[in-house]
DNA sequence: GTGAAAGCGCTAACAG
DNA sequence: CTGTTAGCGCTTTCAC
């Protein structure tokens, strides 16, 4: 209403128009302890009038609590990572906390200064994917904190929430065995990331589990993009005595780019090569055929990290680790395995 | 280093365990004023020690300053304003300030939320994208603000930053013309949409000043999904006397779709219809073929949001509206116009 | 019920 | 150059 181009009213301003005391203010306006429901009426409306607003800053500098809780990802623009800080933001907003988001940009330092800033700000936790290997950081953060993704193996100590890479695994080779496909190849990681070993781990124990001799899956490296999927796949082709007929990639940009490459040698998806990804992002659904994936519950972790984070804040729980379950999504790049290779594939990749 | 359990130092710690006042003790620690250069060592040594961080809570509460600004998008998922965010945060920590990004959902009850609760956190100022129509809240924000996206116009007092849609739309259709494609039928936005009226405006002027008549290019309307466009290119196909050659969608999921249609009703791109999009996500390159596209400049806007708005924080300029320019991304959805139409075109379409 | 008073941790005059 | 003092706006005893 008024145009007070001065500073905003404090509570002393309030105090002073509704004609009671500061204390009497701050009990209305916090909805605490005793007090009259005519001066507690007063204060509202004069609050109202005055466009009042809680200070912020003060109230948590009193109460010690500034209810803004941190998350650190690696990279906001990668949309599995927005998925999770959406599912996170939905949660927090809910809960009433507001949620501060920073991105590493996969930078050890940088995220060391993240949590720097987070912990200067007084924040009242934080949901952290580490990309540090030396998470020393972590461990003195002084405050609760969840972490999130595969680095929770790193920290058993810490509360985390993730994805059930095992039962994901296994949901597509599952899948992948009715289609019978009993030995497709696998498109992983590079060697150092822990998430290369928990997928190959997985993939190990699901074929010991179900008679597969592990050794005898062809196996090509990437580093997580469509290009080096590209790479992997034009590899796996050249270099196998068999045209592979099924690739299982560890994530979904490799399974895309596996894609182009497959059409780039004159085959076609699926029904020369099924391929199958592991993520879940949006894109798999543009391709042509759609990818078929393991989707990972992004926003469910995002979400799940949020409450664990409450937990550990309010003190009711002291440590918990949380695993997610992944769900198939099926598009068109999965057939089911021909008994008789056509002959025009003998031809291919024999480059 | 030592296992302190208890609360963090302060400022008075640090003074008492230096033999200084707290005054000298700040002084040091904020590197201002005159100070020996004895003292301040003998300060920053016992600060270091004791694992000494300042209380950004307390130093905001007093000098007025949180160091913080909010930047309040429709959608964290969403690709494009991931981006946005993603430069914005990198200008951020650049400048030495952090962001608080907050998603509204579309929601304009949410968006309000949100924008009260920066308020209250009392950040330096703001970058928003509005959803809500009605504005009200950004007028009396009282606060240093940025508007970004299209939404501008109708704010013209504020300062913002969004790209040139009339470049934009330039650069797509000068390239269109300079493959022979003269008319392109045109996918467009929801009616009420801002984004939509200046997208057709733009055509409209471009088609003027190039001797077009605007009314001569056939078009239809989506919700910006891939599924809208699925549905408006399918309208196209069947409603249009003539089968259209070349598309220009104002989004590139719905040029997305568009393609997806132009392939299920057994034509194909870009051979026998040409698509460009509009936006630049990632996605366009998982799309066989690749889809065409005039990007925005999303990071930049990221980018120069925020260093607009430290102008305004810092009361350096008042006002200013910068206009990013946008770049074609060509793929491979789009083809030379052939002169003659295939025989087998003329069948299509006339169900 | 209500008010007075004492801080939360820090900055910014102001004297020394 | 350094220490003293007075708050920033709010919560929270503690008396009355």
């Amino acid at each position: 209403m008024s145009e007070w181009r001065g500073r905003q009213p404090t509570i002393i301003d309030i105090a002073k128009a509704a004609g009671v005391s500061k204390s009497t203010a701050a009990r209305a306006l916090s909805d605490s302890g005793k007090i009259s429901a005519d001066a507690r009426e007063r204060v509202l409306n004069v609050a109202k009038r005055l466009g009042y607003e809680r200070n912020y800053l003060a109230h948590s500098l009193r109460s010690g609590r500034t209810g803004m809780i941190g998350l650190v990802i690696p990279d906001i623009a990668n949309p599995f990572w927005a998925e999770v800080a959406r599912g996170a933001q939905d949660e927090a907003s809910k809960a009433g906390v507001s949620l501060l988001i920073f991105s590493s940009d996969w930078n050890p330092a940088r995220e060391a200064s993240h949590l720097r800033v987070l912990r200067q700000a007084r924040v009242d936790g934080a949901i952290v994917n580490p990309v540090a290997d030396n998470v020393d950081g972590l461990g003195r953060f002084g405050l609760p904190i969840v972490l999130i993704g595969s680095s929770a193996e790193r920290f058993p100590e810490l509360s985390s929430v993730g994805s059930d890479i095992t039962q994901g695994v296994g949901l597509g080779l599952d899948h992948l065995e009715k289609l019978r496909h009993h030995q497709p190849a696998l498109l992983v990681g590079p060697k150092g990331r822990l998430a290369r070993v928990r997928f190959s781990r997985a993939v190990h124990d699901w074929c010991v589990g179900h008679g597969v001799d592990p050794a005898t899956l062809a196996v090509q490296e990437g580093e997580y993009t469509v290009e080096s999927g590209h790479e992997a796949m034009t590899r796996l082709i050249e270099g196998s005595r068999e045209l592979p007929r099924c690739v299982y990639a560890a994530n979904d940009l490799m399974a895309l780019g596996a894609m182009l490459a497959v059409r780039e040698m004159g085959l076609r998806c699926p029904d020369d090569i099924s391929i199958l990804g592991f993520d879940g992002i949006p894109g798999g659904a543009f391709s042509d055929p759609g990818l078929s994936t393991v989707a990972k519950p992004a926003r469910g972790i995002g979400i799940e990290g949020v409450k664990l984070l409450k937990e550990g804040i309010e003190g009711r729980v002291e440590h918990r680790r949380v695993l997610l379950p992944c769900s198939l999504k099926l598009r068109g790049s999965l057939a089911e395995a021909q008994d008789i290779m056509p002959d025009r594939l003998l031809a291919v990749g024999r480059g």
